[in-house]
DNA sequence: CTCGCTGATTACCCTTGAGTAACAATATGT
DNA sequence: ACATATTGTTACTCAAGGGTAATCAGCGAG
């Protein structure tokens, strides 16, 4: 038998586990059996804790939304103007994808994207995280076209980060931020300058 | 039992209807019987086509991935200045994805991006966009750099996409190609000026 | 020391779905 | 008309894996 853990305990490595095996073989791809495993543990001690498998990854998907979240909005809060702000939340991003590479491919190397409720669960962060650029993009262009801007530079960083973990490259995500920043504050301050 | 069809045209309304099914449902969530019976025909003709359901999938994704990339490259040819390219490149892909609403979400909806190999077809399909994408970037900055920013632009349209395609929104592919490419060119340019 | 609570295990059930073997129906050339 | 290739169907096998019932083990309180 394994070591007794005591329930809150076990279950927070049990999160901590499945987000590392979830993120390495897929949803479809990792069996319970895989996850209890890898807890050093079988598998009814993890329906102990969560009530089925959608139900410990939609855990997941929270969490580590959460995460991202709260990390751009500290590293956005401290800023004034809207060139400094673009590249700190975009370094914020970055080192999020840099230092947490099982939370990017379990959000964004996806498997959660053909799933309704899953798919829901990564739009949600998406959203917010294009609501927190908003403010970036001038007010002077009509809402949707903000808001297309807005997605654009989530799909922007996140395009830019699936290439470098996809292929394994290790980055410095301030460099990065730096690099992708110049150009999209350089075109967003261009679309504010003409009424289209 | 089901109209007969000569072996070519089967395979070509299989393949058809594969696509249909595949990005309605995803890779898992539909079954090689829900492609027959969508085909209103039986499992084993499936197999008579296609070796397993992994091979059938994967002429789908080869399939589709030819028809984005050809269409880009149809586009840009005729284009000179970087600007105009920029719009026209864009403004296929968007028309690609308004009016192959299935492939945008068989390659990019994702269910592919979980499975080695499946990830592999779709790698090369946004290697090659980025491919194309390069020639407008400046060359007098490192090429670390260049692949960074083309790979930027493919995650910013295909983030801009996702967005309208997931809420169902509709929209005018061309319209939206000038709004995204305003904002990319704008962009490209300043980072030319700088030497970072 | 033993009762009982919590944490963990063994050994199953049952559905789903990929893949196949054997057979039936429809053309087509002679 | 009849042999033969081609296209389809019926009816299965088999493994994987989600989920559960019954049971066991350790440990603290009385």
């Amino acid at each position: 038998m394994s070591i007794r853990l005591p329930a809150s305990a076990r279950r927070e490595q049990l999160l901590d586990v499945a987000l590392q095996v979830f993120a390495h073989q897929g949803y479809h791809g990792a069996s319970m059996n895989d996850v209890a495993d890898a807890a050093g543990v079988t598998k009814p001690v993890v329906y102990q804790h969560f009530d089925s498998k959608r139900d410990l990854y939609l855990a997941l998907l929270d969490e580590v939304g959460e995460r991202l979240l709260t990390q751009i909005a500290k590293a956005t809060a401290g800023a004034t103007d809207g060139k400094h702000q673009t590249e700190l939340g975009f370094r914020a991003y970055f080192r999020w994808v840099a230092d947490d590479h099982d939370a990017f491919l379990l959000l964004f190397g996806s498997g959660a994207r053909r799933d309704e409720e899953f798919n829901d669960a990564v739009r949600k962060v998406t959203a917010q995280v294009a609501e927190a650029i908003k403010p970036l993009i001038t007010a002077d262009i009509d809402p949707e076209h903000q808001r297309t801007l807005a997605h654009a530079l989530v799909g922007l960083a996140e395009g830019v980060s699936r290439r470098l973990v996809d292929n394994g490259v290790d980055f410095d995500p301030d460099l990065l931020a730096r690099q992708v920043s110049d150009l999209a504050w350089a075109g967003l301050r261009v679309v504010g300058r003409k009424i289209s």
